[in-house]
DNA sequence: AGATGAGCCTGAAGGC
DNA sequence: TGCCTTCAGGCTCATC
């Protein structure tokens, strides 16, 4: 699922209830994710208050009282679920690979087919300093002014096309294949373009309009396109409001007239208006 | 430094 | 209906 909404909406979501809340027990079904579950989980935050729930970039963050930090990282298919201890009807699936009860009496699962997710426990004060959060560009969702001149020094250090540094995570935090097309479109900038080429206005209007697809798409709750759901297992509606993404063959809001196309970038895909992005695959 | 491909996995969708 | 192939929201690593 979880690009930076996706993420922002489980956090939202699961504050209120998880904070100042402890686990009591953690059940894994399994010895690893992506990587193995970090050592003795239970015994190292059971019972620990669990002072703040927060995100960086595409990681969901559980800080402790005593100085622990449990990071989650939902990969491409995983999802929370929290719900009260005692509802009946939960099935356990074949995919709900952490259970985590609650000292307020819910349960929070952990649910990912892929596996592409992973656990990872770290001392708080140290987090910045550790891979991957010492390489982290900055959060989108800054204040403007503050992140505006970094955006656009990162871009100009980098020789590589617009939508390969939308993706790098080092250049700007939480985006991904989604909001990289959507915010490209919506300010008519080739994603074949050379990231360098920008000038200040331009990477400052290209971050205007990131900005806004992302605040749109949290306000939305997320996309839901296969996996994604809030952790009370409503969906996301933001891929109602795509503009670009899996719009192959429908016309573009902008121009009215020319299809959106679908092409392969990196091996991935990208949406545009070649009409109104000026999309030349570049050589 | 950047591009490319492979790999980690499962499930949905489409073609035949 | 069933089998096969392709594709998918992320990230890392090796290689060129």
């Amino acid at each position: 699922m979880p690009e930076l909404p996706e993420v922002e909406t489980v956090c939202q979501a699961i504050k209120p209830i998880l904070e100042g809340a402890s686990f009591k027990s953690i059940q894994l079904n399994r010895p690893n994710l992506r990587y193995p579950f970090p050592p003795h989980l239970e015994k190292n935050i059971a019972c620990h208050s669990i002072l703040k729930v927060h995100r960086r970039a595409k990681y969901l963050l559980l800080d402790f009282d005593h100085g622990l930090t449990l990071i989650m990282h939902l990969g491409m298919s995983g999802r929370i679920i929290l719900e009260p201890l005692d509802i009946i009807g939960y099935k356990q699936g074949p995919h709900d690979h952490a259970i985590l009860a609650t000292s307020n009496n819910y349960k929070l699962i952990y649910r990912d087919p892929r596996r592409f997710g992973f656990f990872q426990l770290e001392p708080t004060d140290r987090l910045q300093s550790l891979n991957p959060f010492n390489k982290l560009g900055p959060e989108p969702l800054e204040s403007f002014e503050i992140i505006a001149s970094q955006f656009y020094n990162r871009l100009q250090l980098k020789s590589t096309s617009l939508k390969s540094a939308l993706l790098d995570q080092r250049i700007i935090a939480g985006v991904g294949n989604i909001y990289a097309s959507e915010a490209l479109w919506q300010a008519k900038f080739s994603p074949f373009r050379l990231a360098n080429t920008l000038t200040l206005e331009e990477a400052t209007l290209l971050l205007r309009e990131l900005q806004d697809v992302l605040k749109r798409a949290i306000a939305a709750g997320g996309s839901t396109l296969r996996d994604h759901a809030l952790p009370n297992k409503e969906i996301g509606y933001f891929q109602h409001q795509f503009k670009a993404y899996k719009r192959e063959n429908q016309p573009c809001y902008h121009c009215k007239t020319t299809l959106i196309t679908k092409l392969n970038q990196h091996g991935r895909a990208t949406y545009c208006c070649q009409y109104c992005q000026r999309c030349q695959v570049a050589t």
